[in-house]
Formats: C-alpha cells, sequence, structure tokens
DNA sequence: CGGTACATTGAAGGGGCTCAATCCACGTGG
DNA sequence: CCACGTGGATTGAGCCCCTTCAATGTACCG
C-alpha cells in the first residue's frame, strides 16, 4: 500500500473507509498537474468538464467586485476539492487561484459519475466531501456575519490548524500561515490592517506567539473559548454511518 | 403528466431535463410530513438518515452562538433540500426551522444512493443542486463580508425575488416578504433596527415600494447596479451539460 | 543600493450598534 | 365596545469598532 495522499488521510481521519476502498478513491484521479504560485486554477466564465483534487500546495476562492473589493471564500488546502461548486455550472462562477506552487488531479465527471455504479459507499463518501466544503462556508457565513474582528481572528487560525493537522502539515500547536495579512482580512471580511491589531492583541494576551510565518497557540483553551469553536471543526465534521446502505441501517422514522 | 412540483420548477429552469427523468427525480420521494410554523425540521444534534425536500412553506437554517448572537446560514423556500449539508454527519450540524406551516419530502440515504446505479444523470443533477446550495453560502459570504449595509438589503431582496420568481412564487417585481426585519438582520449580519433603516433609505429613493409584507421592486436596474447583483443569480446557475455523460461530451483538456 | 511586498502603528472619521421611546396591527378577554 | 398585551416596525441620540489614510520599518531580491 502506497503512502496515503492528503484526501486519504482526510478520509481516514473522519470515516470509517476500509484502506482498499480509500485506494479506490485515488484512483479515480487521470491526469496530475502542477501549477505555479500566482495562477488560476480555475477561471470563472470556462467550463470544465472536471473536478480536481488539490495534491500539494494551497489555493484561493475568490470573487473580486466591480469596484475592487475581494472576498476569499475559501482557503484550499491539500486533499480538499478545487471546483465544487464552480465547475458543475455552465460557467465556472469563481476563480481558484494557487498561492503557492500546486499541484492538481483530475478526476472528470464521466469518471466520477461512472464510478457510482459500482461502488456506492464511493458516491455517499463524494456527498459528504462535498458537505464539507459547504458546512465550511456555514461556519465562515457564522464567523463573518455575528463574531467580533478579534473573534474572527482567533476562530481562523484554529480552523487553519486543525485542518493542516488532520493532513499532517501541521504541528499539535503549530503551523506555519501561508497567508498574507490581507489576505487574511479578505476572508474574513475585514482590512489587513486591521488583523494585523488583531494579531498583535491575541500576542499580547499570549494566547498566540508569532515568529515570521510560524504561528503557535500558546493558549488553546482560552483561545477556543474566545473563538467560541469546540462544537465546530473538532468532532461533529465525522461521515454519518448511515449514509452507508450496505449496513443494516436503522429504519427512517417520520412523526 | 402531473403539475410540476417547486423543485421540477426548478429543474425546468435551470437544467435540459426531460419530463421522465424530472418524474424520476419526484419519484424519489418516500413519506410526505406537515410541520407547523416555528417548529424544527432538523435539530442540531441529531442523526438523521435522509434528506427532505420543502414542498412548501419556508424555513431558515441557522446557529445560535453562545451568548444568543444568531446567524441565519439560509432561507429555505420550496423545492430547495432540508438537510444538506447537515444531515450527512455524525449528528446534524445545524437546526432548520419552519417560519410557516410547511410540508416535506423524504429522500432516504438508501434511496438516494440506490438510484444512482439505474440513472447517473440524476446523480448529476442532485450533485448540481447540492452545488446550488453551497454557492448560495457563497454569494451570501461575499454579501456579508464585502459589502455595505444598503448593497447588502437590496441584493437580498433581489436574490428573494429571483428565486421565488423560479418556483412561481412571485410576481415579476414584487413578492411577499416572509421574514422579519430581525430575521433579515440574522442572514446579512446586521441588526434588525439599522434593515429597518435601509429598507427606508431604498423606499426613499424610489427602488423599492413596501405595503405590509408586500415588497415590489420600483427600479430594477438601479437596485441591480447597487447590489452589484448582475453576474450571478440570473444567468449562472444553469447546470452545465458536461455533467451528463450520456451525450458525447468534449475531451478533458490538460495542457 | 534601490525597489517591491508585507507588517506595524498612529490619528481621524464614519458606519452600524445599543439603548430607548413611540407607533401600529392584531388578537384576546373583560 | 374598549382595555390590554404582544410582536413587529420606526425613528432618534450617542457611542464604539473598524476603516481610511498615512508614515515607518523590515525582509528579500534584482
Amino acid at each position: 500500500m502506497a503512502a496515503l495522499s492528503p484526501l486519504g488521510r482526510k478520509l481516514a481521519a473522519w470515516t470509517s473507509l476500509s484502506p482498499g476502498e480509500l485506494a479506490a478513491l485515488d484512483d479515480l484521479h487521470t491526469a496530475t498537474r502542477t501549477v505555479a504560485s500566482n495562477r488560476d486554477l480555475i477561471t470563472e466564465g470556462y467550463k470544465y468538464d472536471a473536478v480536481f483534487v488539490l495534491l500539494d500546495g494551497v489555493a484561493i476562492r475568490y470573487r473580486v467586485l466591480h469596484d475592487g473589493r475581494r472576498q476569499i471564500l475559501n482557503v484550499v488546502l491539500p486533499g480538499d476539492f478545487v471546483g465544487f461548486p464552480a465547475c458543475f455550472f455552465e460557467t465556472a462562477l469563481y476563480s481558484i487561484t494557487a498561492i503557492t506552487a500546486a499541484a492538481v488531479a483530475a478526476i472528470p465527471f464521466t469518471r466520477l459519475f461512472g464510478s457510482f455504479e459500482n461502488t456506492p459507499r464511493l458516491a455517499a463518501t463524494i456527498f459528504w466531501l462535498f458537505s464539507c466544503e459547504a458546512a465550511m462556508y456555514a461556519e465562515r457565513l457564522i464567523n463573518v456575519g455575528r463574531r467580533s474582528a478579534l473573534e474572527r481572528v482567533a476562530h481562523f487560525l484554529l480552523e487553519l490548524l486543525t485542518r493542516l493537522r488532520v493532513i499532517g502539515l501541521a504541528e499539535e500547536f503549530s503551523f506555519r500561515m501561508p497567508l498574507t495579512q490581507e489576505q487574511i482580512g479578505d476572508i474574513l471580511g475585514l482590512t489587513g490592517v486591521h488583523v494585523s491589531r488583531m494579531l498583535r492583541r491575541l500576542r499580547d494576551d499570549a494566547l498566540i506567539a508569532v515568529e515570521g510565518q510560524q504561528i503557535a497557540v500558546r493558549d488553546l483553551k482560552a483561545l477556543s473559548a474566545l473563538a467560541d469553536f469546540d462544537r465546530t471543526y473538532l468532532t461533529h465534521f465525522r461521515m454519518s454511518d448511515a449514509l452507508f446502505p450496505a449496513r443494516p441501517g436503522p429504519r427512517l422514522d417520520l412523526d
């Protein structure tokens, strides 16, 4: 068995797929492609007949308004899908740009849907993966809509730490921040200037430590409390086993 | 052929499914259930083995933070899925509450994934429908993260008008607002008080007219320009025909 | 050495919030 | 019929969080 891909590691952490099933998922890839930093993986307005899985690097999905304001919708990490939901429409709804050198693997739609006939558990898994993407949007919406700037930054740091740890790209309490402060601002609906101030405050309060791009969480408990972080990313993203029709599932109960 | 369900109307507007395929999708429903106003359709923390389709009424998906702040993630209209992404996790991530009397139809996971074996076009369609849900989150995130209060309210009114028209529940320029101003605030990351002020301003500027719950758009062009609305909901949600492997699709091109 | 990109910090202004009073529509029971 | 309560909408006054504008510092790189 080869070493697990980032996607495989993610699935191993949050699902009960067998090693064979994990391998089947990695088999969906056809060609892989490398992309330089600052190049588009998906370009708004174009048409696609595949989704992609990010194997390596970091990308951002974003939209710019007519006057230049930018909202970053999501940070794409290794193991995440590139092109959901953008690729499913007549023309892609958003651009996705690599912010480091990156590598992606293509999964053509034909192959994706074809695989469902043989392996329904795979279909369920892909649905769940897409649910995760949608749930991350929802979490971000809560963050931006109803939290203060300090809470947003704290929450974002914890989200990134958690996601990077799952795919083996972070230590227990520290990670390398792949984004500039202005990009963090565009994620959180803030200005880069204010992100700087909030990071400063988190440092002054000894909740985090910053050394260059390296960020270390110094007081996980206090930071989680500040960000109201407990309920979301840590335990609740596990895939429901009700998605697997193979097992004798509980009956549907209506009223 | 029976009259189309709200879901059927939505699909007819944005996809190229045949009448037979539309009927097959409606066939996925098993039991239907009616729910009184202010009752949960999905309760956070519980486990489910089905998704639901809203047949009638209006519901909201939301999360409350520990101190009572609430963010409404989405407004669920007839034809929308209830339970994506909440139901795909070990325990539901969000609550979904009916804000009017409502009716839902259940689609058990077993039935959903089972249908993929026979009809791959159905699988593609469901993927696309979920993409729409995710895209609406993304649009809302842009709205909340990077637009002023006035722009947010304008955008939301146009979004609602568009969505209601697709399912035949709005006139060309007017509709009945199913939400209170405080609920609108919880969607847009504002206070109800401020929503009132912004509606007042839109009225003073003759962009909209309000009579009780009835809202009429008086100057579509100006309102769309204010909200930067053109590119999103109107044309771009069409399903890509690349999702249909039946047709001889274009080849995947990787450099 | 100069140029670029990013981070940091200060001062001032404004957009949205908080608190509060008032109004209105509606339902309920005396 | 009116008194009363309730939920929602409206409007005002004051404040604070975040933005804007700007200057400075710093690392990196041609």
